[in-house]
DNA sequence: AATATAACTATACATTTGTATAGCATATAG
DNA sequence: CTATATGCTATACAAATGTATAGTTATATT
């Protein structure tokens, strides 16, 4: 269903909140600069607008966030080329890049985090990311991930048969094939340079740990 | 007064919440990232700060927004590039997400354009970027493009010997290797199954146009 | 030595805010 | 023609949130 003439105004009306206060409004705000009596038809008006997938929201004051979709009707008619973002909440997940993934854990833990990287949630498919980590090594270059690339990974402890994970080997983060074999798993690489590792399940211990599976992919030429 | 390690710690919880959640955390927010059991701890840095002038705040919720002053004590120690937007100071460009090239021209008319896509400026390296593209084919796997990447490119009537761009051919985009020739030039797939197009410059007219210089690849898995 | 600032704990209260209930009128889609 | 979505008014309540009171300990500062 399109957006109607209305919610566009709602939309706009949020979107210039923000841009004038660097926060979001609330339904009471958005109900005075609409002119409703009651912050009702605001509320109502979000409920279709997050719907539409134009903003998001949780049950927190001030929490609306606008998403790229909106900032693509909000911009329309701008310019045929790219154009500088405003202050804005564009839908953005932050992930933290992550540099050593230290012993001990967790792998997120708040010091291996060296910065943050804005991300458009149209970059990381339909499950979102949790973190980013810079590839080391040719690997995995026979699936095009290559030295220096940027990957994207859901954090999630287990794997499907062939999906791509970032792996913790005795502290090293790893990006590998994974494979479900008789005896436990196997971690496989896509270039011939580099043998699969075979890891029996009742060997393995803490030392291998599944902590991703990788959903995007980054490169800069 | 100098702002004290432990009003710049909270500064930066404050900062690395708005980076996360795209909205200002409350004191009770602030309280737990620190590990205080008062929001009192928070409201109390929260006047420091403001005194200070590296916060401004109103009595309204999550409505903390940082000075430039802030930003210029948290930038310490990150690089140009890599610093995170935060909420007002996203160093994002929307790049057009180009469809369809049609006949015609010109190539990025406003009619081609489907979407905005908000991208992060160290996703487009030290140039930028100016409009994106989604590759269709698999000419280009021997340099790790493939079918449905979405490729940012920077737009260029000219490009250096050896470099990836975007090029149309009789209203066509394609990506290609660019090579100077003696006669003209030579736009060369990296997959042996696509014969290298060789274009005698005398000739070409104005079928064949470069448009842009390739500067990122970006893929979903 | 006295005083101010910093950095908190613990509890309480008033305001802000999200959200629900109940209703009405109009437009749109099947 | 009927059902559904849209677009509101009016009121109320519970949860989230800002902020105050009262106190403790440590560290500067004068």
């Amino acid at each position: 269903m399109k957006i109607t003439d209305r919610q566009k105004a709602v939309l706009k009306k949020i979107h210039d909140f923000i841009i004038i206060n660097s926060y979001p409004p609330t339904a009471r705000d958005v109900a005075e600069m609409m002119g409703f009596s009651s912050p009702k038809a605001a509320t109502d008006h979000f409920t279709s607008l997050e719907k539409k997938g134009y903003i998001r929201k949780n049950s927190l004051a001030r929490s609306i966030k606008l998403t790229d979709k909106a900032f693509g009707i909000l911009k329309q008619g701008y310019s045929y080329f790219s154009f500088p973002a405003a202050a804005g909440h564009a839908a953005l997940s932050y992930l933290p890049l992550i540099g050593n993934i230290a012993a001990g854990n967790p792998a997120l833990a708040y010091e291996n985090i060296d910065e943050y990287i804005p991300v458009p949630e149209s970059f990381t498919g339909a499950y979102g990311a949790d973190f980013a980590l810079r590839v080391k090594g040719n690997s995995m270059i026979g699936d095009h991930i290559l030295n220096g690339d940027m990957i994207m990974v859901k954090a999630r402890s287990t794997a499907e048969n062939g999906e791509i994970v970032v792996a913790l080997i005795n502290d090293e983060a790893v990006v590998k094939r994974f494979y479900k074999t008789e005896n436990g798993i196997e971690l496989v690489s896509s270039n011939p340079d580099y043998p699969p590792i075979r890891i029996n399940i009742k060997d393995a211990g803490d030392s291998v740990k599944i902590i991703g599976r990788v959903v995007a992919v980054h490169r800069n030429i």
